[in-house]
RNA sequence: GGAGUCGUAGUUCAGUUGGUUUAGAACGCUGGCCUGUCACGCCGGAGGUCGCGAGUUCGAGCCUCGUCGGCUCCGCCA
């Protein structure tokens, strides 16, 4: 029988009891086959699951022969009739297990050339393999369930924010290029030859101008694009729910955003979130975890210590001091029990950070085992012991340093030691807004405040005298320690939402006047005209009555890494990219040839050991 | 740009201090047998440029250097 025009009448993974006498046709892949020489079962497989087929030489006859000739993910359609399996053949293990379909006819409708690699649940393959194969990879049912969960995801996500007023949106992926923030992906304008577009990073100005436009409340699933080095969290591109309302205070959008993720939480995992979410300021987080993205499924935290080394004759604490830095402590209950080794092994992790070495004490009865020891008073220790909290048996670390290698070190060092000693339940969340952030960072590297967010968000109005004591003369801030800069002081309208040591989304609100957005504009370095070259359009826009407005944006495929408990962005993206941002499957990037580059007036000009 | 780690059959791996035979195992593949399996089973078979290139050595899968690729991290990522 010729199948082309047979209706499937179920998925495979829809068979039931119910269906028992039925004549069905069901269409799929062979996923395991068991030929015993003369009954057959095949396993057919589609993407909701399995359902055994029974291949009977005494009911087909002179097909029968063709059957054996079966292999691994041939394509089959097969016409039968469903039947309570024989007594004692039941599996229960299966949810169609309880029946089978005796097949009557079938047909192949594709065979499949042998695999790389098997396609069971079994079997470990290694990822570059998968990359390559990445269309089998993405037919095993494991990957499968990933994006159904995507899917659903995003189903939630326009139901939510839609029930709550937001209108959807596409904005453009062919834009301006932007100074500040991430490298750009660059496209060649054929009809502008010289000039070139660049992929969003995300669609900041684009929402803005959405509210400008009066829409009041915006969102869009975006891909977003930025040409950085990748990470076992970052691809270059990536997916993001962009979130944009007008007149909103900080409050009414978590509001809306908790709303949201408790959605998707509740029907992707089916936990329910308790609300509100904490709301930790940046000083804090920094302080007591190291980062402005804290793990909270746990409560290791880190103690400031600085005073009171003030006088205490250590000299790598004292220099540290005298350049103003930062000593502070991480002390882990019943670390005393660590090795030497283990020891060591932290002290080169934590290397990795700049920090230069990793001091420790033992607590045991009235005296600390260290190399220190010797350098405090039994008072001194007894006030050091009472600082961090410590009890006998507890190890404390010690980080001095810059402020910025203290925080990143032991941030890290606090996340490594929960991690290998096992202190949190990887299935828990942990989610919390981290509020307050400083409108700007300090680059040790260029020595000068760039935003710490972008360079549209809005501050504290208060803090607005130090940006003009800036503005006014920025030489004269020019050799000032960055302790003592204006801008360090200049408090940010934004919020990032954390779950368990993941940025999972970040937002603040935005300048919404022009002279506004010309002070920061000017604070940040970038003149007038430059400013009306880059962002005009903007300046534009919010002197025609801009609304004050704010959103955030989430990192769709963060929250799916989190939802689905996986440690690798790949997992959850279809066609991902390698760390060296190629796809192993089509090859891309690839040369182009000289006709195509001449379109676009490019001549490609590689250093001479590239060539 | 930098650091670490891995690379042996189609796949996942083992391979000791540089020398024990023809570099092994499991799964897969393949030929045969098998009418109640479900990661079917049993008997047989094929399958290797040890990522690539130099070097050290009487001798290299193993040591050295370079290189390519995967992964993790630092820098970078508003």
């Amino acid at each position: 029988m010729d199948f082309t025009n047979k209706k499937r009448s179920y998925y495979c993974g829809q068979v039931t009891a119910a269906n028992i006498d039925e004549t069905i046709v069901l269409k799929g892949w062979a996923h395991s086959r068991r030929d015993h020489g003369g009954i057959i079962f095949v396993d057919l497989r589609d993407r909701t699951g399995i359902c055994q087929v029974v291949f009977d030489p005494d009911v087909l006859v002179d097909k029968f022969a063709t059957a054996h000739g079966l292999r691994d993910e041939y394509v089959l359609a097969i016409e039968g009739k469903v039947r309570r399996r024989p007594e004692g053949t039941i599996n229960a293990k299966m949810h169609t297990g309880e029946i089978e379909v005796l097949v009557k006819d079938f047909e192949i409708l594709n065979t499949a050339r042998i695999l790389p690699f098997k396609l069971d649940d079994y079997a470990k393959t290694s990822e570059d393999i998968r990359l390559k194969y990445r269309f089998l990879d993405l037919r095993r049912p494991e990957m499968q369930k990933k994006f159904m969960m995507r899917h659903k995801l995003y189903q939630v996500v326009r139901k939510s924010l839609s029930d709550q007023g937001f209108i959807e949106f596409t904005t453009p992926i062919l834009t301006k290029s932007t100074p500040e923030g991430a490298r750009d992906f660059l496209v060649p304008a054929r009809l502008s030859p010289g000039n070139f577009f660049a992929l969003p990073q995300s669609p900041q100005l684009f929402k803005q101008l959405l509210m400008v436009a009066g829409y009041d409340k915006y969102f869009q699933i975006a891909t977003c694009f930025r040409d950085e080095d990748l990470r076992a969290n970052r691809q270059p591109e990536f997916t993001q729910i962009d979130i944009e309302a007008s007149f909103i205070t900080p409050e009414e959008m978590f509001d809306y955003v908790e709303n949201l993720v408790c959605n998707v939480w509740k029907e992707c995992k089916g936990i329910d979130i308790p609300r509100p979410f904490k709301r930790l300021p940046y000083a804090e987080s920094m302080l007591k975890y190291g980062s402005d993205k804290p793990d909270l499924r746990y409560d290791l935290s880190i103690t400031e210590v600085t005073d009171l080394f003030r006088d205490v004759e250590i000299k790598v604490f004292s220099n540290v001091i005298a350049k103003r830095g930062r000593i502070r402590a991480l002390r882990l209950p019943g670390g005393a029990a660590l090795s030497r080794k283990q020891i060591d092994d932290y002290t080169a992790f934590v290397g990795v950070y700049d920090a230069k070495g990793l001091a420790w004490f033992k607590v045991q009865e009235n005296e600390l085992q260290s190399p220190l020891a010797k350098f405090l008073t039994p008072e001194k220790t007894a006030e050091f012991v009472a600082a961090v909290k410590a009890e006998v048996g507890d190890i404390i670390f010690i980080v001095a340093d810059r402020e910025k290698v203290v925080c990143d070190a032991l941030g890290a060092l606090r996340q490594k030691l929960a991690s290998d000693m096992k202190l949190y339940d990887p299935k828990a969340f942990s989610f919390a807004w981290i509020v307050d952030f400083p409108l700007f960072e300090y680059s040790e590297r260029d020595k000068v405040y760039t935003p710490s967010h972008h360079p549209f968000t809005a501050w504290v109005s208060e803090d607005t005298p130090k940006m003009e004591e800036y503005v006014a003369d920025p030489d004269k801030f020019k050799n000032v320690h960055p302790d003592d800069h204006p801008l360090k002081g200049v408090r940010a309208l934004a919020y990032d939402l954390a779950v368990n040591g993941e940025e999972m989304g970040g937002g603040s609100i935005r300048i919404h006047r022009a002279d506004v957005q010309s002070l920061l504009f000017r604070a940040i370095n970038i003149g007038e005209e430059e400013a009306q070259d880059k962002f005009g359009f903007l300046l534009n826009a919010l002197s025609f009555g801009a609304p004050p407005h704010g959103g955030l944006a989430f990192g769709v495929d963060r929250m799916l890494m989190l939802l689905l408990g996986e440690t690798n962005i790949r997992e959850v993206i279809a066609f991902p990219k390698t760390q060296s941002g190629t796809d192993l499957m089509s090859e891309a990037p690839s040369q182009i040839t000289d006709a195509q580059l001449k379109e676009v007036y490019i001549k490609v000009d590689l250093p001479p050991e590239t060539k």
